[in-house]
Parts: structure tokens; C-alpha cells; sequence
DNA sequence: GTATACATGTAAACGGTTACATGATTCT
DNA sequence: AGAATCATGTAACCGTTTACATGTATAC
């Protein structure tokens, strides 16, 4: 399990309460790792039980108060020793490739359906690639890569990842397209 | 959830005990689904009570009896109901993304532990390419798509994109490695 | 004699998803 | 008046992972 240790990531990166750790699981840190809510506010209370975090209640004006935590001591003890632990290559779910080998057993109309299908997938990567573009421009405008701190790199060398992901998955999504038509041809 | 749909697949590809399901899974389905032989026993009782698959006992001499399982007309009809449904993008979990991020908050030691865990992680996906490769050359030696049958192009645009995911990562870790050491120095 | 392949299972623990729940404030 | 945002939770369910369990046959 990994979601105690991105979220101490997000909260060495800032400091943040459980909702803001949602909508930063929602936005950037989602390109890697996915969590709701409540996942989210079930671990942060098991972390601050286990003394990993650190609470501050914070009173605000005309908002609901909120719990800002950040990350305490054996918290970045427990990320170091996660660090040296190794990692399994992750388990790929792909339900879209499961269903083109399906397209196989189906009748041809099943096709149609199905393009519709990975031409939705298509636009969704089109605009998620177009997020990931606009946040670099906007986050690394820097062309020298020494001028950045390590801990910018290290997020620029992440969304590079994100970015490359998205366009390869694009250029499949379109062989795949053109298999489809040509197989409903 | 899409194992039952991922096994009948598999199932209508070629009938097979759950042993056999198994082995598939950790070879040519795993690229895009993965599971393990308790979750697909335990499956394929459930599918079997609900007709979805129908059984045959088969004896072997110098072997333990198998069953072998092959798709029901129900099955085939779940799947065809199943490929007209939207599925949502699938949520990413990318743990050495984490850990990359995670590293600008360790001593400057941990890079060099991360450093080899992306590297090994590089051989590993370098020797899926090759396997890919291997397979592709393999079973699709044909340079004519038309002269394929439709199962066969599904199938085979299916592996052209794991061939490409492999060839994406192996570049992005290069460019992690290249990153990992500029700041090691 | 040891390891690997074949073949099928049970049980417990854990993590993730979905549904439900509440309530204030701001924007259109 | 209604929708969206901020803010935090509970409970039930479901799927996945890990550990345990058993037994035969073949290959080295």
C-alpha cells in the first residue's frame, strides 16, 4: 500500500487538510495515485493515531473550520524506509483492451458501439494531455534544467512521464480506431 | 469489475481449465488484466452457478483431473451487455512515481537506492519488450492486415499497445535516470 | 532427493468503492 | 431558488491479496 506514503508526499510538498488532499488526489497527484475522500480520511486518522502527522485545527471566517496536518517526524522516518523498500512493477487493469479482444466474439454492430467508445477515451486523453501541457508551461517554464531545485525536477521529471503516456496512448487509441473501421469494412 | 468478462474472453479464445486460465493470465491476458488463481477459481464457480460457462470433467492419465470450462450462450450474452457499456478511464497506481516524488525529501543517500530501483525496473520492462517482440514476431508474421482474421487484428492491436507502453516507459525511465543522476551531483 | 509443473481449493485480512449524511457559504 | 464549493465524516459491500492446504508426476 502506497496511499499513507503519497499523501505524505503532498503534505511535505504542503501542508493541507483532508479535503484539500482530495482535490490535489482529484487533480495532480490523481496522475499517479487515485483516492476519494474518504479513503483519504480514514488513513489520515490512522496516520495521526500512529503519530506520522501532525494536526492543527484551523477556525476560518464564513468557511467550516478545518484540520491542516503535516508531516511529523516518524512520518518521514516511515517514508525514508518505504524509499529503500522495492516495489513490484504495478498490475495493469485495462477494461478497453479486454473489451477489443472481446469485439471479436460479438456481432459487427458490436463494432459501432465500440468505436464510439475508444473515440470517448480518445478525447478524454486529448484534454487530459492538454492539462498536463498547460500546467508545464505553467509550473516549468524554465528551459535549464540546473536553475530548478531537486524537488521541482523531480515533480517535472513525473508529469514528463504523464505527458508521454498520454501521447503514446493517443497514437494507440488511434491504431486501434483504424483497426476497428477496418475490420467493420 | 471485469475479470468474469477478461475470463470469458480468454474462454472463447480457447477452452481451458482454471489452472490453464491462470497461466494465461500471468502470460498474454496479464498485459491488460491481472489475477490470480483464487480470484479466477472462485469466478469461475460463480460464473458456472449462473450458467454463464459450462464444464467438462476431463480425466488425464499421469495428471490430476482438470475441468475444463468453456462460454455458454448466457456468458457470450453478459459480454455482449458488458461491451455496450461505457467503462471510466482506469485509475492509475504508479508507486515509483511516488517514490520519485518522495525522494526530495529523503537524505541525498536515497538517491542512490532509488537510482538502482530504476534500474532494475528498467531491465525488467526492457525484457517485456523483448517478449512482446518475440511474440508478435511470432504470431503475427504477417505484413498484410487484411489477411488476418478479425480476431487476430483485435488481438494484435491489443499487443501493438503494450509494445508501445513498454517502449514509452523504457524511454521515461531513461529520462528519470538522466534526471536522478544530475541531481545526485 | 529436490525442484518444477499440474491441478484445485479455503480463510482471513486488507483496501477500495459506493451510498448515505450533514451543514454553511458563495455564486448565478 | 438552485448549484457549486468548502469541510468532514459513517457504514456496508465488494474485490484483491496473502497465507495456508493438499496431492501427483516429471525432470534434473
Amino acid at each position: 500500500m502506497a496511499l499513507e506514503h503519497a499523501i505524505l508526499v503532498s503534505l511535505l510538498e504542503q501542508p493541507g487538510s483532508g479535503y484539500e488532499l482530495a482535490r490535489r488526489f482529484d487533480r495532480s497527484i490523481g496522475r499517479f495515485w487515485t483516492a476519494t475522500h474518504q479513503q483519504i480520511y480514514r488513513v489520515l486518522r490512522r496516520m495521526e493515531t500512529d503519530g506520522w502527522i501532525a494536526v492543527e485545527e484551523v477556525a476560518q471566517d464564513s468557511r467550516p473550520d478545518k484540520k491542516v496536518y503535516s508531516a511529523a517526524a516518524p512520518g518521514r522516518a516511515a517514508l525514508a524506509g518505504w524509499l529503500r523498500e522495492p516495489v513490484e512493477p504495478e498490475t495493469v487493469r485495462h477494461e478497453l483492451a479486454v473489451k477489443i479482444r472481446a469485439a471479436a466474439f460479438d456481432e459487427p454492430a458490436a463494432l459501432k458501439s465500440l468505436i464510439s467508445e475508444v473515440e470517448r477515451h480518445r478525447e478524454s486523453h486529448a484534454a487530459l494531455l492538454a492539462r498536463y501541457l498547460t500546467g508545464e508551461r505553467r509550473d516549468f517554464p524554465d528551459r535549464d534544467p540546473a536553475a530548478s531545485s531537486p524537488q521541482q525536477e523531480l515533480q517535472h521529471v513525473v508529469l514528463r512521464g504523464g505527458i508521454e503516456y498520454e501521447r503514446m496512448t493517443l497514437a494507440w487509441l488511434d491504431d486501434v480506431l483504424a483497426t476497428l473501421h477496418r475490420i467493420a469494412n
